[in-house]
DNA sequence: ACCTAATCTTGACAGTTGTCAAGATAAAGC
DNA sequence: GCTTTATCTTGACAACTGTCAAGATTAGGT
């Protein structure tokens, strides 16, 4: 039987939320310091103590909010994937024609290329880490599928704007963008300045012809 | 100018030709062995120790082999590319109607899938650890080239056999096939059974529509 | 102001890593 | 056969790893 709770008991629970909230924000805080250092050296290379001297926290501190490694990169998995799963939907939302939302897409597609290129870079390393590594694959496995359907709600979209259906399922769509975007991301960190532009004119080149 | 070779100096040519020949045989059974605990562990967790343990040699030899892990390394993701890149190329050469190619194709991929699916990891790896490191990046962008053109050569004689041509480029036409290939190993290997005759499902259905 | 609990620092631990070098063994040349 | 070179083994090295625990510091509640 659920019993009315005291005044007492209700303030416990507010300080005890608030406490968890603040526990929670530091987790963020670490992991987001923890990315910085994964972006720049990759999984292999990243030890605790580097991701510590890198910030500024000491490395105990780590371990006072992470039971261990595998918990603080699993983390960091799912606070990168919050952010970047809504990064198309505004250009989604507002594109009044199917050309404006295609110059939107590509546009942000080049944009997040070039300024996110180590955060996109740790994304295939952990991904591929998740094929050795049972404790990512659930993370992994998540976000992928956040990430088809960020693309599916793209193409969707763009489709609808031409009153029509896109050609391809969800799934085959979203493994074509993950490929060529795989592809141009290595182009580029590999100092090939036409991976962007190439990227943009494939994109925009593919996308009417699918949707 | 260039002067006629004494016959002392043409054995001991042939002699420096065999000792370098024994040495680089040597070299691909050391590397050999080190695919196999690559594969099982992954690039992150496997040591030379490791290595040399899983194997019949000591872990010194590694070092008379190899100058140091990259290379030893490199010399793996050499040796793998030669191994993979033809494996389709005897379909392609025999099948004497679309159906029977696209039928050898996707039977082939299935069965790539399911044998060495420890090697597809390795590589997913070792290609994000070229995302990272330099020293990787130009292997990997040649096997990506190779692969591309493995993937090319079905596609085009697929068409060629309905008197048709590739609808897509090249480069799209990889992009596509590594992305679904990348995410039906990952299904795979996490215990689905599905990914499999998924994988065949999509492929029987997306070739005829390309080509 | 005091006490308790939360948070953080520091240093230590046992194990692992890549690398190297000295010496053992085997092969080859004469 | 002996010598010289190539190949391999073994053990050591310093550096680095994740983890933990004891104690310092801080914040919060009363």
């Amino acid at each position: 039987m659920a019993r009315q709770m005291s005044a007492k008991e209700r303030v416990a629970d507010v300080v005890e939320a608030l406490r968890e909230e603040k526990f929670n924000a530091r987790r963020i805080e670490l992991a987001e310091a923890a990315l910085a250092t994964l972006g720049e050296l990759g999984y292999a290379r990243t030890s605790l103590r580097e991701i510590a001297q890198n910030s500024e926290f000491t490395h105990g501190v780590f371990h006072y909010y992470f039971a261990d490694k595998l918990d603080l990169i699993c983390c960091c998995v799912r606070h990168y994937k919050a952010k970047c799963v809504t990064r198309y939907d505004e250009v989604t939302a507002t594109a009044r024609s199917r050309e404006e939302l295609l110059e939107g897409f590509a546009n942000k597609l080049a944009e997040t290329l070039r300024d996110d290129a180590s955060m996109h870079r740790l994304w295939y390393d952990l991904r591929a880490q998740a094929l050795f590594e049972d404790a990512f694959r659930g993370d992994v496995l998540e976000i992928d599928q956040s990430l088809e359907n960020m693309v599916w709600r793209i193409a969707s979209r763009y489709a609808e704007l031409g009153g029509r259906t896109p050609a391809v399922s969800s799934g085959v769509l979203y493994a074509l963008f993950d490929g060529l975007f795989q592809r141009y991301l290595l182009k580029h960190l590999a100092d090939d300045p036409r991976a962007i532009p190439e990227m943009v004119n494939e994109v925009k080149r593919l996308l009417p012809s699918i949707c």
